[in-house]
DNA sequence: TCACAGTTTAGAATCGTTCTAAACTATTGA
DNA sequence: TCAATAGTTTAGAACGATTCTAAACTGTGA
């Protein structure tokens, strides 16, 4: 269980790239973040999920820390929050349009693509106010 | 500033009733909230809310007996709770099939009649998965 | 009226999250 | 190359919503 860095590099370079577009110092903190969160397919996470998978990968990184670049990220449009649960914050790597399922009893998240579901029938918001989103949750559990 | 009772009592013997069908003890703080909650039109509240006004109406309930309270009242059917909000829940008086715009900033809840709105395409779930639920939120916004 | 199961309560505890202020570091310009 | 500095990280405290605890209280049925 070394480094393995195997093509980290290259990789550590794209990362960096990508978060000083964000206008975000690539920060050895958040390159690492980043490089977990966005190497491969989409992902949900937690603070906390996270915080524990940067820590088993041997990298030191502060749970304050792991909020703030929540938290940046997705004011950089790098991420989407989702709120499905009264006791926890999800951060989804797909910022693209689409809806969830979510299994509450295991806090899982499961990606609907956006073309697949259509919400009809939205009536015109009180007067003064306007739309920022539609979210659509399907609630499941164990059958 | 009195007790006002008008007609409080054929409503608190209703409501008793109500909470007795509900296999819920009438106690004088149920019989209190559930006055407060189910006496008009359909109401949004958080559990602090609800105390506030509780309290305010000269009433003596602890928070712990709202928070209390408003889960038997879910769990019996009575309401229904509203996730929209990492930072609060909230509970609806409105147990039928709607669905909510929020305007988040002020922490308020709008009414969708289930008859306007339509999802369609859900998919179906993953296998060992049924659907509990579909929640729509409209998050809207001050123009 | 009594006994008891169910209920309420104050206050402590918990949990996710945010704040604070001190130490650290990427970047820039000399 | 190196300092200056603005931005970042961090441990730990603080916070706010919610839940827990265990002791006091109260409907209810006999």
């Amino acid at each position: 269980m070394g480094k393995a860095p195997r093509n980290g590099k290259i990789l550590a370079a794209q990362t960096m790239e990508r978060l000083r577009h964000a206008g975000l110092r690539p920060t050895r903190q958040r390159v690492e973040l980043a490089s977990l969160l966005f190497q491969d397919c989409d992902r949900h996470v937690t603070a906390e999920s996270l915080h524990d998978e940067v820590t088993e990968a041997g990298v030191k990184v502060s749970l304050a820390t792991v909020y703030n670049t929540l938290h940046q990220f997705t004011q950089a449009g790098l991420l989407r929050q989702v709120i499905v649960d009264a006791a926890r914050s999800y951060f989804d790597t797909n910022t693209g349009d689409h809806q969830h399922f979510f299994l509450e009893k295991e806090g899982v998240l499961i990606d609907i693509p956006g073309e697949a579901i259509s919400v009809a029938g939205v009536p015109n918001p009180p007067p003064g106010l306007t739309v920022e989103r539609v979210d659509v949750v399907v609630r499941v559990k164990r059958a």
